[in-house]
DNA sequence: AAATGGTTGGCAAGCGATTGCCAAAATTTG
DNA sequence: CAAATTTTGGCAATCGCTTGCCAACCATTT
């Protein structure tokens, strides 16, 4: 391979066989050039690179290299224009800055890049309006969504569902695929770690009220812990920063429980924070529980007791739902629902309920 | 406004308006279908809508409401195609599990959107071979990149940057418009402040042997030192994740220095934990000084002494200049060189030197 | 009233692929 | 060896939009 240095160094608009072949000195090689220099109609050129089968092996083994030497990448532009297809996957999540997407943007990132797709990253700012907006700004530019923690009604979801392919994570609703993370099953982990520790006074920090996880984990919470016959309490609702870790905190401590479900690890960590500040000692007076098992989880202090969910794994699986849904090719009705298991990861922040 | 129902959930494809005047019931309006309702050619269209200086007040206007009644929304793809532009901006960063990276993901996001440009996020896994590989295959997709601590060589950031349009962040090299975080200048700072403390033997813990920050910082760290007089050590280089911390805090200890300045804090609060296994306590025994001030390094236990660095900020500086780079609009030649400040916030791994 | 120059809007040629349709070539079959 | 298939590859229409060019129109100016 002659070209190998070239092919090292991935630039070669300079390539010497390319320039001479092909003509055109700068700009980008487009299918012409290549069925030009391979002695072949762009239909052909078109054939050997998509659809290898419709063509002789060595009419394509010809073109191959052709266009590996003039260093030929198509233009997924004007691809997409004829094909119909964008080959991009729009993730849309509320908050870029909350470490439980970060965790689904990099789960989506590799399973997408795996699969060929590139993943179009939007920030819908809580607002169901933003999400609706970039729903159908983004309709041509991607062939399918994944919508994080969506904020949309059931109504609106529906409607958009059979509009557009989608998969939701965290946010059931019938008709649209959905990756869901089984905390409520892990509730009840939490509730008898709690339990067996002594606690009976709980209480649930509610996270914000358009969320779809914080409704489910509340009723899972509600649900079991009158089951065991404990006190509950619920305060909320706050905004899932480390920032509302304050008042959380405060609310939390004022009603008298010697527990608290959170409903998220970053609220949760900031309550760690107020906890300390006030001199209210986790666990011995205190025992906090968390959600998600984000990143931080495990070093801050206390280390938190949380309910741990696959959240990497969740976006993968969110993605193959929807590139099932978008090459329904091999048989086999794809799965509409995966259900994503977690379970409880105790560490420093729960403890024996005070005697007091 | 009759239509404001349809306008407030965004998708209105049974808009009857809509499919009476447009002819097609289902598939989405093309500007054709705009143009045919207004009475004007798609041209008029497209330059009302993009170029709205084009056309006269009244029809601009009647096209608007037309456009907006339909639910028009612009190919991407054809207007690519036919533009030459994508409006899209690709940032590559070498992990996206990395929080550094998430608060330039961050910054990005936010200020492409509001320059109306899509993110193109890719990963590529520290890999200088996947940049290249990325740079080339998406050439056509994006109008330009960003590169978030490039592992390319000199020659390749040159040969790639004067084929495209790009900006480098953490990454200085001539002719490649760059934003680069100062921390070099706050190694002063972070020396005093280890000096000040008592501490003359210093450990410089090292990131990745190709990252240009950590040749950056382990040199400034080494000239300043050196001009204090202090003994220095230097171990790595380390992978930068918290679970390489183990060892460098094993290395680091071996050294004998009594403080650490750490390439970033992600090691740096592996190191934290692996110390307080080993029953070395921060700061008594041993000073921690970390690098970013990603999230997290306040509620460490404990928390991190860092060199704060407005990350996020870098992020839409970068694309600011990407911006000024591709729409050479108002004169002015745009900057080539950002230099984001810098400046040490103390936490509690630092403290006097042990007396021992 | 004719000349001038600035606006406005239409025509049509691309942009770079994909793909249905068909004919030539190669292969199998009777 | 001819007929029937199957492969293979080219033609040309399309996808939806932008934009250079030009003609019609309008309001000034002389």
């Amino acid at each position: 391979m002659p070209r190998a240095a070239n092919q090292d160094h991935g630039i070669s608009a300079s390539d010497p066989a390319a320039s001479t072949a092909a003509g055109a000195a700068d700009r980008a090689p487009t299918i012409k050039d290549v069925a030009e220099v391979a002695g072949v109609a762009t239909s052909t050129v078109s054939r050997a690179l998509s659809n290898p089968d419709r063509v002789n092996r060595r009419t394509r083994e010809r073109i191959e290299q052709v266009a590996a030497q003039l260093n030929y990448v198509p233009s997924s532009q004007a691809r997409g224009l004829s094909s119909g297809r964008t080959n991009a996957v729009a993730l849309l999540v509320p908050d870029v800055t909350n470490p439980f997407y970060f965790d689904i943007i990099r789960g989506t990132q590799n399973q997408l890049k795996a699969a060929g797709y590139t993943q179009l990253l939007v920030d819908t700012e809580e607002s169901a309006e933003m999400e609706l907006d970039a729903l159908q700004k983004m309709r041509r530019s991607a062939d399918g969504f994944i919508l994080a923690a969506s904020r949309l009604t059931d109504a609106q979801l529906a409607e958009v569902s059979d509009t557009q392919p989608l998969v939701t994570i965290n946010r059931a609703s019938s008709n649209t695929p959905t990756v869901v993370i089984d905390t409520p099953s892990a509730m009840i982990q939490a509730l008898e770690h709690l339990a067996s520790l002594g606690h009976s006074r709980i209480c649930y920090v509610g996270g914000p009220p358009t969320s779809w996880s914080n409704a489910k984990r509340w009723k899972s919470f509600e649900d079991e812990s009158r089951d065991r016959g404990m006190t509950t309490f619920r305060v909320g609702p706050f905004a899932p920063k480390t920032t509302s870790g304050a008042a959380a905190a405060d609310a939390a401590a004022r009603t008298g429980a010697t527990a608290c479900i959170v409903f998220n690890d970053l609220l949760a960590i900031g309550m760690l924070q107020r906890l300390r500040e006030r001199g209210i000692r986790v666990p011995e007076d205190m025992s906090i529980v968390g959600c998600d098992d984000i990143f931080g989880a495990d070093f801050c202090n206390p280390p938190l007791t949380t309910i741990a969910s696959p959240i990497e794994q969740a976006g993968r699986v969110a993605v193959s739902m929807l590139l099932a849904q978008l090459n329904p090719l091999q048989g086999g009705s794809s799965r509409r629902l995966a259900v994503m298991p977690t379970h409880l990861t105790v560490r420093a922040s729960t403890g024996p309920a005070p005697t007091a």
